[in-house]
DNA sequence: TATTGTTATACTCTATAACTATA
DNA sequence: TATAGTTATAGAGTATAACAATA
């Protein structure tokens, strides 16, 4: 039996292990195809994923707080900051100071990061209907309700 | 509008943002809940994700080698070195010589890595029984199946 | 007292490159 | 020349704790 033979074989096994029946096993295993793809797509952009979607969600909210903005991003405020800093560095979002509240700092994109997110979205989309092609609108549309439900799990904590 | 009305309406509007379209920001989220429970669950047991599943491949595999482990894990080599040295410390896998290849090491599970395997995998199963418990058969299934496709769409790479 | 943004710090996970001993 | 395991190193990403300014 050739070394190759015997590594599909292994790969065969594989699909049967009990491994392979776990949902966090194949999350994290999908999650790391997806990502890949993302990071050679946007790279080039200086996107990151956490980039994109802070910069995302500062467009779609103007003038959301930090603290705001990390619980909807599902992070702690102090790493907030550095990727803040980081699209602040690149003139994409600014700091604004918040009537009222001289302890928060309110998030605004600038026009530059308005046409950048919308470059990037549209770099984004195409990512994701090339990487899905095989995949109907059903599927899909199955799978990010079912990945939402389980997002759901954990807001009962 | 108090506060609290303010964040469940920025809640509520984050349903409809093209961000929560996207599978791979839905597949990230998805992820963090669900590493998080295994993590509570079993991290006093000192099994990480990547060392549990390393553990159960060995156990389904006696005698792959690292480099074998290392491709069905989806790592590199290297980084799998920290991983088995951590397994090995513990007793619970063995490197042993390969006879034709001086080379390599084989990996064999120790009896207290299968004992503590079994125990782990049980652990496992019922974190996500109780994690998935709102889930039907049908669901985890469905679920299962689509990442499994999204996992296959990095092997044409 | 509590909260916002910030800094300092550390830990996990992972990758790349180079080394060694074999093949 | 190529491969298996290893080491050194660095870079993301994230968390905790503490601090100053403000509420």
């Amino acid at each position: 039996m050739t070394r190759r033979k015997q590594m599909e074989k292994l790969e065969l096994d594989a699909e049967s292990s009990h491994l392979e029946g776990l949902i966090g096993y194949n999350l994290k295993r999908a999650y790391v195809i997806v990502q890949t793809d993302f990071r050679r797509v946007l790279g080039d952009d200086g996107f990151s994923p956490r980039a994109y979607s802070a910069l995302s969600l500062v467009a779609q909210f103007p003038n959301i707080t930090q603290t705001g903005l990390s619980k909807m991003l599902g992070i702690e405020r102090s790493g907030l900051v550095a990727i803040i800093d980081d699209l602040e560095g690149r003139e994409l979002v600014q700091r604004t100071t918040v009537a009222g509240d001289r302890r928060a700092q309110a998030l605004l994109p600038t026009p530059k990061g308005i046409k950048a997110l919308a470059e990037a979205t549209a770099t984004v989309r195409a990512h994701e209907n090339t990487l899905f092609a095989d995949f109907s609108q059903e599927d899909r549309a199955t799978l990010i309700e079912l990945l939402q439900r389980i997002r759901g799990l954990g807001e009962d904590k």
